[in-house]
DNA sequence: TGGGTTTATTTGTATATACAAATAAAATCA
DNA sequence: TGATTTTATTTGTATATACAAATAAACCCA
């Protein structure tokens, strides 16, 4: 049954985990190659561009809270792609050189995964549907 | 930070997933006097709606997974709202009684959700969001 | 009619995320 | 300066959802 079939296509919160959910399935099928969720790799991505970055602005960007940056951090500290260092009440998150050498294998997922979604949205129209969303998820902020 | 402030702001697999947290979050509150989570509430009118509904349809219906039914179901069912008949390999859903008398209730924490939301967002901007992201989930089908 | 195939549902297990409480450091102010 | 408040992060625990395997019934066809 198509998402817009359901009886619930009409409503907000039906609809909008219902795309969420495939958009979802989408990106880890593109970033499976490197084996890692979609939000593991964009935090990775994130500490490559600004080494030393601290949980609170991953949070912030990544828009998860604090609780789940640490459980991020603490999966790819694992897996030895990425390093913290403790000063204080603060904590500053570096890339390993594991995580550096991952940096053009990830591109090449985040590549992957915006042609399959323009292909089979149009580029157009996704772009445009992206920055509708941003615009309400702003109006909903707390 | 909001989200259209984020390094990913233009990413599909980001702000669907913001947005969808968001809502969720909205719902909840909205669900919460009756003790429910959104998933667990539309089944319940589902089942209200259609008795004797079986777990395939209520899966297409909400589209997420006959695993993920059943979960909601043995929740439901252990609150005593709704009740299993087993006939063979099929399965039937009924609301109780206890179920019954609840669907008001959900009435009412359905349309406060909507007021809520369009009072955010507007009315008719939400319903073409709402439009536009389930067309765009159709697109997505598997 | 009976053996293989398909279908419906459940079970075991895993992942992503969150909330609330705990911890500990830093900042403020009286 | 020392007590109180605020801030940053982590920990314990819970929830929503999914995938894959298991189960069991129904279907089909040779």
């Amino acid at each position: 049954m198509k998402t817009s079939d359901s009886k619930y296509c009409k409503c907000l919160y039906f609809t909008a985990n219902a795309l969420a959910r495939k958009i979802e399935k989408l990106a880890m099928e593109s970033w499976s190659k490197v084996d890692l969720s979609p939000s593991h790799a964009y935090l990775l991505m994130l500490v490559a561009e600004e080494p030393g970055i601290q949980p609170t602005s991953l949070s912030e960007h990544l828009q998860l809270q604090p609780s789940t940056i640490t459980r991020l951090l603490e999966k790819l500290e694992s897996k030895k792609l990425l390093v913290r260092t403790y000063e204080g009440k603060l904590t500053n998150v570096y890339s390993t050189p594991k995580g550096k050498d991952l940096l053009p294998k990830l591109k090449e997922c985040l590549n992957e995964f915006y042609s399959r979604y323009s292909e089979i949205l149009g580029k157009e129209e996704s772009a445009r549907l992206v920055q509708n969303m941003g615009r309400i998820a702003d109006k909903l902020e707390v």
